[in-house]
DNA sequence: TTAGTACTAGACAGGTCTGTCTGTCAAGAG
DNA sequence: CTCTTGACAGACAGACCTGTCTAGTACTAA
């Protein structure tokens, strides 16, 4: 599974990396205000003056974590994964499902960090946090977009709307429990498909 | 508005209403961990140690909330809402989305609090206040279970489960600004009744 | 050798959180 | 009138949090 932020084959990184993929781990897995800042440094093996020499703030490390999981899970799992199981682009939506769908059934299943902090963070984009959860999941909607565009599917944006709430509906279904959710929306996907064909 | 949490007409209620209609009102908008118990009292008007006697702990007014979350927001809003707005259960279900459509508008909008509080703790349901909201996550399900079952529509269980899938979504697109994923939604939720019945 | 740099270890300050405790007050019961 | 009950106000303990600061260590380069 590609989604553990790799970043670097070596065996002692430097300490901003350890930091960076320290992070990935744990405010992925149990949220931001879960997991303080001794726990990550000890965890990571760094110094907390070094921390700070890095990032100016916890903030700061958050955003550059959100940055981090656009980058390993938006791109390199989703996009670039859906790309390469499928040779249209329309199944290549579809296959976001099957990779949801093995995803759910991960015993390490961390949900979407995107809408973990936006919601850990007051809902609507009022916190710097917030604001930047929101752009990020904006350009999980532009991928979809493009992949809608290429499928020539009729307006492109308003599909990728009402695609990027089977993918979070999903998601939080699958953080309840059920372990079908990614197929049920793969339905619900396949059904959204023809129905912008038709009327389009 | 019905879902800001009344109980009482009286001035002055005990002091356990008015903890609990405070909690209602700062939990929901705010989440959990960022509403404390000092400012919690403070907007009850009431002392710390009535809080203690009435509650023993803050995860005590936290079940106490979700409870009658489930009654003011689940039962009354949701369920009587949709039954008292259309004729048929098929109707009533579709109803969800328009009173769904007017939550969305409004500018004190908090999303569900039950997906909130899952997230903010754990994603799983591994603490209490996890599993408390996904059980009653699980009784919303139930409800649509019963409006598909009045509706006859093929195996209400998992059509629930793939109509929940819906609701979740647009909720969290709406926290993200989306002010039309109610109706998009709707669309949605209207393809997989037909599918439902077709495919029974 | 000496200076500079980046790191480690950990004490510390200042704030916030939950939960406990002391003491006061008002109202009703006997 | 006294005693009990429940609420009030708020200090306090102990834990935890973020962020600063001191002190010591290893490495590199002039």
């Amino acid at each position: 599974m590609v989604m553990t932020a790799p970043v670097s084959g070596k065996a002692d990184p430097e300490p901003r990396v350890r930091l960076l993929d320290t992070a990935y781990l744990l405010f992925s897995q149990r949220g931001i205000r879960a997991v303080g800042i001794d726990e990550l440094i000890k965890e990571a093996n760094v110094a907390k003056a070094t921390f700070y020499r890095h990032f100016p703030s916890k903030d700061d490390l958050v955003l550059a974590f959100l940055l981090e999981r656009e980058r390993v899970w938006t791109k390199q799992w989703v996009e670039a994964g859906a790309r390469s199981r499928a040779e249209t682009p329309q199944e290549q939506l579809l296959a976001i499902f099957d990779l949801f769908d093995e995803w759910f059934h991960r015993t390490d299943f961390e949900g979407c960090s995107f809408v973990n902090v936006l919601l850990e963070f007051g809902g609507r984009s009022e916190t710097p946090l917030g604001a930047a959860s929101a752009t990020y999941l904006e350009n999980i909607r532009s991928v979809i977009e493009g992949f809608a565009a290429e499928a020539e599917i009729p307006d492109p944006s308003a599909f990728a709307l009402s695609w990027h709430i089977l993918m979070k509906g999903s998601i939080v279904q699958a953080a309840e429990g059920d372990l079908k959710a990614a197929k049920r929306a793969q339905v619900m996907g396949r059904m959204l498909i023809e129905q912008f064909r038709l009327n389009g």
